[in-house]
DNA sequence: CTAAGGTGTAGAGTATGCTCTAAGGTCAAC
DNA sequence: GTTGACCTTAGAGCATACTCTACACCTTAG
C-alpha cells in the first residue's frame, strides 16, 4: 500500500511516517519503481506498536531498541532475550506504579464525591448559618 | 527548606524546580524576606509525584490536573471527582497495554533464549554441516 | 497535453520539557 | 567591606518528536 493507504489506516500522518522510517522504526519499506514508498500488511501492525508504546511513555530511541530486538531473530538471541527481561521489568515496575496511582485516584474520587455530597447536604436543610 | 535542599533531596534540578513552579506544578511556593523559595516537607512529596506521573507518560499539563484536582479539596467536588474518575480510567487502560505488552515481551524473551539454546546446541554436537 | 492530485526530498518551524548562562541581590565568615 | 556560596529573574539554547512548507516528479482523467 502507499503512504496514503498507511495514513489513513493507522492514523497516523504521512510525516510522521515518513519521521519514524528516518529514525529506524520502520525498517523494510519497499520502493515502487517511481519510488514511491510500499508498505506491506504488516507495517499497520508495526505503526500500531510504535503509537501503543509511545502512550506508554517510552521514548522513539528506546521502542527501536525493543523492535529491533524483536526482528533480530537469529541473531544475538541471548542479548535480544536479555533487552525482552531488562523491558519487561521496566513495564513490570510502570504496571505496578501505575496500580498505585490508580488506587490512589479511585481514593481521592471517592473522597471528592463524599464533600460533594456533605456540600449539598449543608445546602438542602439549611439549620446552621442561615443569615450566610 | 531552599532550593538546594529540595534538589538534594529530589534529584531534581533547580532549574527544573522553578520551571515546575512557573508551570503550575508546584504551588504554594512560600518566600522569606530576601524573597528565597522556601519549601515546606510537602514540596518533596509533591516533586515526587510529578517525576513518577511523568515517568508513566503523563504529560506536564495532564499531571497539574490531577495535581489541581487533588488540592481542590471543597471547591468543585463533583468536577473534581470526575476528573479522577476519567484520570483513573486513563491510568487504568494503560496498565491493561502494559500487561498485554509485558506478556508480549515475556513471551519473546522465551523464544530468543530458546533460539540461543537451540544454536549452542547445533554448535556443540557437530554432527550436520561439519565441514561449514 | 494539461490539470489535479498523490508522492518524493530537504529543510524550516513548533511544542514540550528541560538545561544553562548572564547579571545581579543576599548573607555569613573573615 | 570583601570574598564566596547561595539566591533571584530573564532569557537563550537544546533534545525530542513531530508538523508543515517548498519545490519537483509521477500518474491518471479529460
Amino acid at each position: 500500500m502507499r503512504i496514503a493507504e498507511l495514513e489513513q489506516r493507522t492514523g497516523v500522518s504521512r510525516h510522521t511516517l515518513r519521521y519514524y522510517e528516518k529514525e529506524g522504526l520502520l525498517l523494510e519499506v519497499g520502493r515502487r519503481g517511481n519510488n514511491y514508498r510500499d508498505y506491506s500488511e504488516k507495517a499497520v501492525q508495526r505503526v500500531g506498536m510504535v503509537r501503543q508504546l509511545k502512550a506508554l511513555g517510552f521514548s522513539l530511541k528506546e521502542i527501536r531498541e525493543v523492535l529491533d530486538a524483536l526482528r533480530s531473530d537469529s541473531i544475538d538471541c541471548d542479548q535480544g532475550a536479555a533487552l525482552m527481561a531488562e523491558k519487561k521489568a521496566t513495564v513490570d515496575r510502570k504496571i505496578a506504579e501505575l496500580k498505585a496511582v490508580s488506587t490512589m485516584l479511585g481514593e481521592e474520587q471517592k473522597r471528592l464525591l463524599a464533600s460533594a455530597e456533605a456540600q449539598r447536604r449543608r445546602q438542602s436543610s439549611p439549620g446552621y448559618s442561615a443569615a450566610d
